[in-house]
RNA sequence: CGGGGUGUAGCGCAGUUGGCAGCGCACCGCGUUUGGGACGCGGGGGUCGGCGGUUCAAGUCCGCCCACCCCGACCA
């Protein structure tokens, strides 16, 4: 809580980002370096986030388990690129008990390999494909830059992990999750997100293919809000993860491995909120709506609050909060519910207890303009219909800002001027050292190979040979 | 690891020529307030990042160390 000024998005994005999640009380940095802790309001949405995730999860035949934090060393050098992607950034365990480890143990910064190695003992027949197991955790990576959420050298997320008996079905549930992603995204946290495959310099450690989901921030920054690899037959070799076919021959299976993690609070942050603070969608938001009683003195106190407790009840379908503190005035109370980003503020006066009102306040849209009266009769259904409203204009603006910040630049000298405020989606040859050039010049990297492209063929940005796909070019974080 | 910067109350900062460690916000108490960031009075809170040096005297000058932040290379 504090009543200076916010820095506005405009003045310096960073310190806006900064200060609204510390202000909105959704994390702090702790006393280690890299490393934040998550406080109750932000696990809070992180909770409604794995909600949402592992309901999907579920319905799609996947099942939770548990895989320990420590890995042994020897496991991690047994996939080639895998241990050349991750070794820079690992955090190594080699006391234990006051003796030296026999073998050091990895805090594990991904689980493929611990996984891999339990899926050698436990599978061994078609019958038991495909395996689909999840896993909520936490992971570590040694970073050297960090920022609250967005890359901490601790981080909370899921990583699913299956196996399967051939590549389509490896494929396939790649595909499916990004797909889940996708739909997680755009539906429960109004983030549009652009489906897409990873160029090769950019896909994960081990895999064969990644895919992602990339998301606009408010300053045009790309941020990758999710990914799924499909690992092919990598960690199935180097783990022997094999299972006799139908014909009693031995076969490597092909596994998938896919995350979201509590990098997607930053993503909701940067795409909703505005210089008064947070902006949460309703269907995620710990609190959808907070009631702000008013009043002059101890009669009317009473009168306001028969009739907020009223109202509480009414409205019991919903996360509500009613901000019943004494020591501070509306104003207040309305700055700091801003700040927190609540998507929906319910005034109730002496006014309202009159008339049989309530005003309302969209967070979405600041000041006189978002603020209708309703009357207190059936207002859990206009306050349904309302948050709704606003779920939806969330996307609707977040889709706006995007799309007019994608640019489709004529020539390579285009493209360096666009990338420095937004997206380019431009055709691509597919070599590595076209990416490379632009990177250098420009700071902008591929994001995705878009799974929605245009059709036809073209010449590439960078060098002009034919190129058979579009890729989206931008800064990202 | 390279370049730049900052360490003084919970947060943000001031501290002159070396001379009693301060201000704003936050916090606690009492009272008045309450439809867009209320006000008055009273109060609590400090190993001035650490170690060493110079000096009658160091937050201030000198040296070394540590931590954190920003900019790069790496990344969900």
């Amino acid at each position: 809580m504090s009543n200076e000024k916010l820095t506005t998005r405009n003045e310096n994005y960073s310190e806006w980002y900064n200060q609204v999640i510390q202000r909105a009380e959704m994390a702090d940095y702790a006393p280690v370096r890299g490393c934040m802790v998550v406080r109750p309001y932000g696990w809070a949405l992180w909770e409604n986030i794995q909600q949402a995730l592992d309901s999907r999860f579920k319905a799609s035949g996947h099942v939770n388990a548990a895989f320990p934090l420590f890995i042994p060393m020897s496991f991690l050098e047994k996939e080639k690129e895998h241990v050349e992607g991750f070794s820079p950034e690992l955090a190594v365990v080699t006391i234990g008990g006051g003796e030296k480890l026999e073998e050091p143990l990895v805090v594990r910064p991904t689980s493929e390999t611990i996984i891999g190695y339990m899926y050698s003992k436990w599978i061994k027949s078609w019958r038991d494909l495909p395996v689909l197991i999840n896993q909520w955790g936490n992971v570590v990576r040694w970073e050297m830059r960090t920022r609250l959420f967005l890359r901490t050298l601790e981080f909370y997320w899921q990583e699913g992990h299956t196996a399967h008996a051939s590549l389509k079905e490896a494929e396939e549930e790649t595909r499916r999750m990004l797909d889940t992603y996708t739909d997680f995204a755009v539906n429960e946290a109004a983030v549009p997100v652009i489906p897409g495959r990873k160029s090769n310099t950019e896909k994960f450690a081990g895999a064969v293919h990644s895919y992602s989901i990339e998301a606009m921030m408010g300053d045009t920054k790309a941020l990758q809000a999710g990914t799924s690899h499909l690992l092919g037959q990598n960690f199935a070799k180097a783990f022997n993860i094999q299972y006799l076919d139908v014909n009693n021959e031995l076969q490597y299976c092909y596994t998938t491995s896919w995350g979201v993690s509590t990098r997607f609070i930053g993503a909701i942050i940067m795409t909703h909120g505005d210089d008064q603070g947070l902006i949460l969608p309703p269907r995620l938001a710990p609190i959808q709506v907070v009631i702000v009683p008013i009043y002059k003195n101890d009669e009317e106190r009473s009168k306001v609050m028969q009739v907020v407790e009223k109202l509480q009840q009414e409205l019991k379908a919903f996360r509500v909060k009613v901000d019943n503190r004494t020591e501070l005035t509306p104003g207040f109370k309305f700055n700091d519910w801003e700040m927190r980003g609540v998507p929906l503020r319910l005034e109730v006066g002496p006014k309202d207890v009159e008339k049989g009102s309530v005003m309302a306040a969209r967070r979405d849209i600041p000041g006189r303009d978002g603020k209708t009266i309703l009357p207190q009769e059936n207002l859990a259904v206009s306050v349904g219909a309302l948050l709704d409203t606003i779920q939806t204009a969330l996307l609707e603006h977040a889709i706006a800002f995007r799309d007019s910040h994608i640019h489709d630049p004529a020539d390579y000298e285009s493209l360096k001027q666009v990338v420095k405020d937004g997206w380019a989606l431009s055709w691509w040859c597919g070599d590595p050292a076209c990416e490379a050039k632009v990177k250098e010049d420009t700071k902008a990297s591929t994001r995705c190979i878009p799974l929605e492209q245009p059709g036809g063929t073209g010449k590439c940005i960078v060098c002009g040979k034919d190129a058979a796909e579009k890729v989206y070019f931008a800064k990202a974080y």
